[in-house]
RNA sequence: GCCCCCUUGGCGGAACUGGUAGACGCAAGGGACUUAAAAUCCCUCGGCCUUUGGCCGUGCCGGUUCGAGUCCGGCAGGGGGCACCA
């Protein structure tokens, strides 16, 4: 039967347009089936949506239909993650309003996002820019301040002291401003902060029961709060040395055992005693200055050169009143970590090392390994950082360094100087607390008022929402809200004297911590509508980049517990089973280099073969580019490849199975031109073997069917439980490798089958629905076209997931490969389950195996049941 | 610098919990159909050899095991994160 190509410009609106007025994926929090909450994380509005957005979209999607085909009351929601610097970098570039040009590439990226079918509750949908959005924001922070679970402090920024403002540090390029090229300071703010060091303890132990989250998640963000068990030593400083008012020097160590292989102290520029030594000696002060204009990111600091400068003081060995040591300022050590000083144990310490070699200070060795000899044990270029045995540490030697811990903890413990115990032990952490002030325009304001006489006022809730101004110029350096004539002007709400208005802005990390739990109740009053919340939460499945595995979940298991203390949920983990997706990368092509390099996008291009290598030439100037590595998609590379370059030709299903197809879901997926070809052939496949067959068979006594019959009912069974298994784990690829598997098997025969008996008629029809069924998810649109070709009434995406049959998928005997010695010579076929002694019997039976024994008697034989033999001759 | 991850044919990848390495797809080559092209269908496709068979082969070196892509130790290469990008 001569059949149409399928055409998805057609198709794809249609069954976009019936899903819509079926108002299918629209959710009810009433509905009293089981709770499935799918959430892929919401994107940043950019610009233009790419194929790279939609691939983690499509994955939720999959889930979002393939769970609602299971029964269960789908949540799938969509929203905009809209606050954040672009905004603002493009208002001053442009000179367009950070709203105005928000709000247009939201709807532009709405409309790109529509054209892939997904099946999202558009009803739901927000902007976290939104003023109905931020204002429950504000709300919250109230509540958190109220519950002491936000204070302020001085905290250090990246300051430009051209453009007059605070920059991010991906906006320090080499120690200097991206815009200005000033060398950035490091200067003192007074900023807000959230107390997520509060829940250190329970956010470290929570880990061990999210078992659906990717292991190496729970290892980064176990690493990132960073817990230490050690002791907090307090340093008499030697008094002909010490600066007048200072009388010792506190240090935190988790290496307590290895104290008598100190040989300085480090402490950070920014300490008080650096600080008050500075103050009367200008190289120092010149050397603290320095350091201070380092960037502040940890990475800036450890692969910058390890540089010290000795401030004079000398501290006495805690063990040894003879023994002093030097007092170092040093660029590594930071003020935020322990207490801002360290003791350097060169031997142990691969940093400690090199800064001790740099400036001439002893090395002594104090743990060596266990058969090592204490008189000749050396560390002269490499520390020695494993477990072994104490030496030249006096009382300790021949200990472990954990006996050894143990023993300079209680001796130190016991001793008291000025009332108090010369040292302590201490559990730490290496979490700070959430710094979320932000010195920009295009934020969550920070509700709240300063008033000279009553300090920091809260703004009275019915006060709410602090909204931003709309009038405001970003033609001058600085926080536009800081120099608006008007907007910061207020009145005190406690004593109604003329005030001011707190002009930081919020973090954008807060607006997307609890993002989730008001799409539950979008239109809320409340934060929250905690009865929702309850019931929705956790998210079952939570989808996203490996990039947010850190900050971003943690802050919002942070929020969640914070909002449990409020009472606007009662939960403490927000995201059940987690999964980190990889990228859609393509190529790069470039012309010129330097400054002069121009990107072209991949539709500008024109790619040749010739003598085996390729060659990328720009259409219009006939130029040769440069093809570069596989990137991340992104606007400034212009490797990008829009929704609409696909839909317009291939259509969304051929995106969406190309994007699942091979790769799996947690690694990179190159775009190719030639692999959506092969996607899109696919499609037209399907569509031609299912509507070449509809019209000839019918469902039907499917049972009856022998012979080919029965083996295509089997097939189909097999993948309808392959397929659905692979789908709850997120097997993307493997799942369509079983389509494809599965209309190799089916399709000579579904041809057969459309001029044999009516139980070959119905048995083709079965297996026609059941592969119709498992591309659904991934294939919405053709499943439509091709349901209704099968003669079906309703729209496959509300039809239930079909149970298979447990007696079709069982095989009752089993091919079992044999080895001999490890290698692979032969199989044979046993029933299913068989015991170990008849497969032995058949094993030594078969020709090939005599063959290889040559008469000798087996030494032994290994048998795994249904899986293998194995003869040891 | 520290932490984490990855490495399997020409390419993307499959291989459940230590049990037939290379499923499935892409690309390539050959053939059928066609006046021709597209589309479609069939065959071949890790390397080597003395080819109804055999040897080697999962980044490299070593180990554990009847058996290692999978586990352990070491090394090399590539990638990601590091607190104001989102």
């Amino acid at each position: 039967m001569a059949t149409e190509r399928y055409n998805p410009r057609e198709a794809e609106p249609k069954w976009q347009k019936a899903w819509a007025e079926a108002k299918l994926f629209e959710t009810d929090n009433d509905d009293p089936r089981p709770k499935y909450y799918v959430l892929e994380m919401f994107p940043y509005p950019s610009g233009r949506i790419h194929i790279g957005h939609t691939r983690n979209y499509t994955m939720g999607d999959v889930v979002a239909r393939h769970r609602r085909a299971l029964g269960y009351n789908v949540l799938h929601p969509m929203g905009w993650d809209a606050f954040g610097m672009p905004a603002e970098n493009a208002a001053m570039q442009n000179k367009v309003h950070p709203g105005k040009w928000t709000y247009a590439n939201i709807d532009t990226m709405r409309e790109q996002l529509k054209l892939m079918g997904l099946s999202i509750d558009w009803t739901r949908e927000f902007a976290t820019c939104d003023v109905d959005y931020y204002h429950r924001q504000q709300m919250l922070f109230l509540d958190f301040l109220e519950k002491d679970l936000v204070y302020r402090k001085q905290s250090k920024v990246n300051w430009d002291p051209v453009d007059m403002t605070v920059l991010a540090n991906e906006q320090v390029i080499d120690g200097c401003g991206w815009r200005s090229g000033a060398p950035v300071e490091q200067r003192e703010l007074t900023q807000w902060f959230f107390k997520i060091t509060d829940f250190s303890q329970d956010l470290l132990d929570s880990l061990d029961q999210l078992d659906e989250w990717p292991e190496k998640v729970r290892v980064m963000q176990r690493n990132w709060i960073g817990r230490s068990e050690g002791l907090q030593i307090r340093w008499e400083l030697d008094k002909a040395t010490a600066p007048a008012g200072e009388t010792e020097l506190e240090v935190y160590t988790t290496r307590p055992d290895t104290i008598f292989g100190a040989s300085f102290m480090a402490i950070a520029a920014d300490h008080p005693l650096a600080k008050n030594v500075a103050a009367t000696n200008p190289d120092l002060a010149a050397f603290c200055d320095e350091c201070r204009r380092a960037g502040t990111s940890v990475a800036a600091l450890e692969t910058a050169e390890k540089k010290g400068f000795d401030t004079g003081v000398r501290v006495v060995h805690p063990f040894d009143p003879s023994w002093t040591l030097p007092v170092y300022v040093a660029n590594f050590v930071l003020m935020d970590y322990g207490t801002g000083a360290i003791f350097g144990c060169p031997s142990g310490d691969q940093r400690d090392l090199d800064f001790a070699n740099k400036y001439g200070l002893p090395v002594v060795p104090v743990v060596m390994p266990k058969d090592g000899d204490a008189a000749t044990f050396q560390i002269t270029e490499e520390a020695y950082v494993d477990d072994g045995v104490m030496i030249n540490s006096r009382f300790l030697d021949g200990m472990t360094p954990d006996a050894a811990f143990e023993e300079v903890a209680s001796r130190m413990e016991a001793v008291t100087i000025g009332n108090q115990p010369q040292a302590e032990r201490k559990v730490r952490f290496r979490l700070r607390d959430w710094g979320i002030s932000r010195q920009r325009y295009w934020g969550c304001p920070i509700p709240v008022i300063h008033c000279d006489d009553c300090g920091v006022v809260p703004v009275p809730k019915a006060d709410l929402p602090v909204k931003l101004p709309d009038d405001i110029d970003f033609e001058k350096p600085g926080n536009p809200l800081d120099r608006h004539p008007t907007w910061r002007h207020v009145t005190c709400p406690q004593c109604g004297k003329d005030a001011r208005r707190e002009t930081d802005t919020m973090d954008t990390f807060v607006d997307s911590s609890w993002y989730f739990a008001r799409f539950t109740a979008p239109k809320a009053d409340e934060p929250t509508d905690p009865k929702a919340a309850n019931d929705w939460l956790p998210v079952d499945q939570y989808i996203g980049g490996i990039e947010h595995a850190i900050l971003h979940l943690l802050y919002s298991r942070f929020f969640t517990r914070a909002m449990r203390e409020t009472g606007h949920l009662d939960l403490a983990e927000p995201f059940k089973g987690l999964f980190t997706q990889g990228m859609v990368v393509h190529e790069t092509y470039r012309t010129g280099s330097g400054s002069g390099a121009q990107w072209h996008a991949p539709s500008e291009i024109r790619l040749e073969e010739s003598g085996g290598k390729r060659r990328a030439v720009v259409i219009e100037t006939g130029e040769e580019a440069e093809i570069g590595h596989l990137e991340k998609m992104s606007k400034s590379k212009k490797n990008t490849i829009g929704p609409e370059e696909i839909t317009q030709g291939y259509g969304a299903d051929t995106a969406r199975w190309f994007m699942l197809s091979d790769s799996p879901p947690d690694r990179d997926v190159e775009w190719s031109d030639r692999g959506a070809e092969g996607a899109h052939r696919f499609v037209q496949r399907i569509w031609r073997v299912v509507s070449g067959a509809a019209g000839a068979i019918a469902p039907g006594d499917a049972a009856a069917a022998g012979g080919d019959g029965l083996a295509m009912r089997k097939a189909a069974h097999k993948a309808l439980k392959a397929i659905g298994e692979d789908f709850e784990k997120l097997g993307f690829n493997r799942a369509i490798a079983r389509v494809h598997e599965l209309v190799n098997e089916i399709a000579p025969v579904v041809e057969k089958a459309a001029s044999g008996s009516n139980a070959d008629k119905a048995a083709a029809h079965e297996a026609l629905s059941i592969l119709v069924q498992v591309i659904a998810p991934v294939m919405p649109h053709l499943a439509e076209e091709c349901w209704q070709t099968l003669g079906y009434e309703t729209m496959v995406a509300e039809a239930p997931w079909p149970a298979f049959d447990p007696a079709l998928v069982e095989e009752n005997s089993v091919t079992l490969p044999v080895q001999i010695n490890g290698k692979r010579r032969g199989e044979i076929v046993v029933p299913k389950d068989a015991d170990k002694a008849a497969v032995e019997e058949l094993v030594l039976g078969a020709d090939f195996v005599t063959h290889h024994l040559g008469g000798a008697a087996p030494k032994k034989i290994i048998v795994v049941p249904n899986r293998i033999v194995n003869i040891v001759a």
